[in-house]
DNA sequence: ACAAAAGTGTTCGGGTTACACCCATGG
DNA sequence: CCATGGGTGTAACCCGAACACTTTTGT
């Protein structure tokens, strides 16, 4: 079995700050599609398992915390890299904005965060595999936790209602949005305030993450329509 | 770039006869788990989309129809496949009943229909990878009308009851599993009634593809609970 | 005192749930 | 006539949706 056919790893990195969605670019120094902004990836090393290998490109290209990951789809078209057969298994992952910083990359390439309604031209078939990942993340806020991992670990409510409404690109109701949430039983209310400038200061609050996989076990359903 | 890295395909295939979950099965017939049972599968040619090297394979192994299918999710540890660092895009599928005799294969592997509780000892992951395979089936039943496309064309309400407790394993309310079903409008009686030995005749049912898609572009949700 | 953001309770309606009896046929 | 599976309606309850005013602070 002597195939020719490469196989790569690509991390679609979103990241929240500012009441805007952002997604991590970088730029290619080689072609094809030099100067071409693309998704963050690389080459699988002989005997690394796929997540070592996104671990390891974005630390290379980027240096970056990822505070979460999970795969999102291969693939796999012959023509869709024009050096040959690529078949690339995307991964889906979330920064911090704590951990904002795009640090010293060992590889020399710029990486810069977009709005991601505001995305340059890109490389390969990355803008559909962004949109699929976009989608992914737009159903997940809906049947699972994971707005909490694009806010600090320490958040206003009002951080919260408007990342579902800034990424779900709709409105909702403040009042039946705050009781839903609440009556999970997964945010814990800090004794902290915090004054933004005008305004009645605001709790903070904090995901109980071990709280919700206890829940979890005992058949919770996470679901904010 | 050269990587020693080989890319496969598996296909994980469901049958649904005789009110039971079936997966077929290949047995291998050289080593590596020779005489071990398998889902069937193999490596991608150059230049083959995914896609094709799914569709080659099962027809070459099982000489099948498939009626559905799609990307389940890409299994790449270094050490599941004793040869070397193999990674495989799995698939997930479905073929009616109707279509189920496995043909002679070209490939003189045997390939039989196994229930899905009832599995022999499997080749490398597979075991993981049918357990995946199935939460997915369990998860799309009650958000997408999957359910139709294990039946014949034309199906008793029973046979679609039936296909939901056994899958889901769980018991539900027929006439509230009625009533939400024939609400959605996605179901076509016909005028044929069908007598099952004893008890009172059935009415037939299709399921009408073009109206569920037509639906979904004004936003309906298929959903049960 | 006014502007800005946070915090909070009630009502209404629709959908989900629970539940039991009659119907049509074959043996 | 009896066993078997098919077919149907209603009432209670719960949850989601709609909706507006008060509180606390900074300026």
């Amino acid at each position: 079995m002597r195939q020719n056919i490469s196989v790569a790893v690509d991390a679609i990195v979103f990241g929240y700050i500012e009441n805007s969605l952002q997604l991590l670019l970088i730029e290619r120094l080689t072609e094809p599609f030099q100067n071409c902004w693309a998704i963050p990836g690389g080459f699988v090393t002989d005997n690394e398992s796929l997540e070592d290998a996104v671990s390891r490109e974005l630390k290379e290209e980027t240096n970056l915390d990822i505070h979460y990951l999970e795969q999102l789809y291969t693939y796999g078209k012959p023509d869709r890299d024009p050096r040959g057969h690529v078949i690339s298994i995307a991964y889906f992952a979330i920064v911090k904005p704590d951990k904002f910083e795009v640090k010293a990359d060992t590889d020399a390439k710029e990486a810069k965060w977009f709005p991601i309604n505001d995305l340059p031209d890109l490389a390969f078939d990355h803008a559909k595999i962004i949109a699929d990942a976009k989608e992914r993340l737009q159903n997940k806020l809906s049947y699972q936790p994971i707005g909490f991992e694009l806010l600090n670990d320490k958040f206003l409510f009002s951080d919260l209602e408007k990342l579902y409404t800034t990424i779900l690109e709709k409105s909702i109701d403040r009042r039946n949005f705050r009781k839903k949430i609440l009556s999970f039983n997964i945010l814990e209310e800090l004794n902290e305030k915090v004054s933004e400038g005008r305004g009645r200061p605001a709790s903070l609050f904090a995901f109980k993450r071990e709280k919700y996989f206890e829940l979890l076990e005992s058949g919770f359903v996470f679901e904010i329509k």
